[in-house]
DNA sequence: CAGCACTTGTCATGTTATTTCATTTCTTGT
DNA sequence: ACAAGAAATGAAATAACATGACAAGTGCTG
């Protein structure tokens, strides 16, 4: 269970990029996906840009790499990608990013930056906490969360302070 | 198309309903606000229909009311519904719903039923948890969190399990 | 009543997402 | 190898969600 948010520091971009491809690759082998050109494209693009993309931006680079120019395109290589864990949806943002923890299962939480953008992907224990409690009080049945906080990336506030 | 509950108990819906345009009406008048026709029109929709609206569901319905026929008229009230804490926006069915706990300053976690699409309202502590302690480490300044559940509500696990 | 901030109505446009159907590609059982 | 079925793709059309811009109206305040 690392804790370890990831997305506002720096890193060997490469590296985490094929690092990712690697295990999209043997998940897939593993359990018979078909992990087509197109779906490949999309995670490379999305590892690529390593922000939150919506759909058509995506769109316009699929096509631009030879695929289809219709919105299913996208949105079918995108629905692949998150319901398989290699990418989220973020709400707030009716965009979608790489998964930073590819392979585990988890529940995602993000922090968005509201001014540069920029998203890193944490864990969130929906379980535990007011949710969790709320949920159980009522007898609700929790299968998935949306958990994402807006505010101000440390880089930000920096330059905010100055 | 049911209307059922706030949370997912019954409930009395007239004292419900007034008691909140009561709230918002008192705090309107503290804080100087203008709560306009419509602006509490679109209040008295959001809590008659005690699940979330869509914005095009609250045109359609602001219409008959006789107030204008276009989109931003409809945006404009659940702004301000939003913005004054009466209303909170669901993103994951972009759709609005009446604030549970009008008045009070909080940030609101969502449970949302699949099934039968009914919305409870619960509390969330954003600063605690997995999420504050990540934004904790990073620097990250949270301003604003979306929490929201996807699951089964009690009536539709009950229903299910027969 | 003049000026100003705010609100409303409307038109136009922009953005995000799904439905549908024909065709192709892959997989599986024989 | 072959036929049948499942999964994926391409493309057209449409639906659903949201904002920009501008003119006209409303209610304060000096
Ligand atoms: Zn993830
Ligand atoms: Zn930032
Ligand atoms: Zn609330
Ligand atoms: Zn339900």
């Amino acid at each position: 269970m690392p804790s370890d948010p990831v997305g506002f520091e720096k890193h060997d971009h490469g590296a985490c990029i094929s690092e990712a491809m690697a295990t999209a690759e043997a998940h897939c082998r593993a359990k018979g996906l078909r992990f087509t050109p197109v779906r490949r494209k999309a995670l490379g693009l999305l590892l690529q840009a390593h922000r939150a993309i919506g759909a058509y931006e995506m769109l316009d680079r699929l096509r631009d790499a030879g695929f289809g120019s219709q919105p299913p395109v996208a949105y079918r290589a995108l629905d692949f990608l998150v319901a398989n864990g290699f990418a989220h949806k973020i709400e707030r943002l009716n965009a979608f990013i790489a998964c930073a923890h590819p392979g585990a299962s988890h529940s995602p939480a993000f922090m968005i930056c509201r001014i540069c953008e920029s998203v890193a992907e944490a864990h969130s224990s929906p379980a535990r906490g007011a949710l969790g409690e709320a949920a159980r009080a009522t007898g609700f049945r929790i299968e998935q969360t949306v958990v994402e906080a807006e505010g101000i990336c440390p880089a930000c506030v920096d330059k905010a302070d100055t």
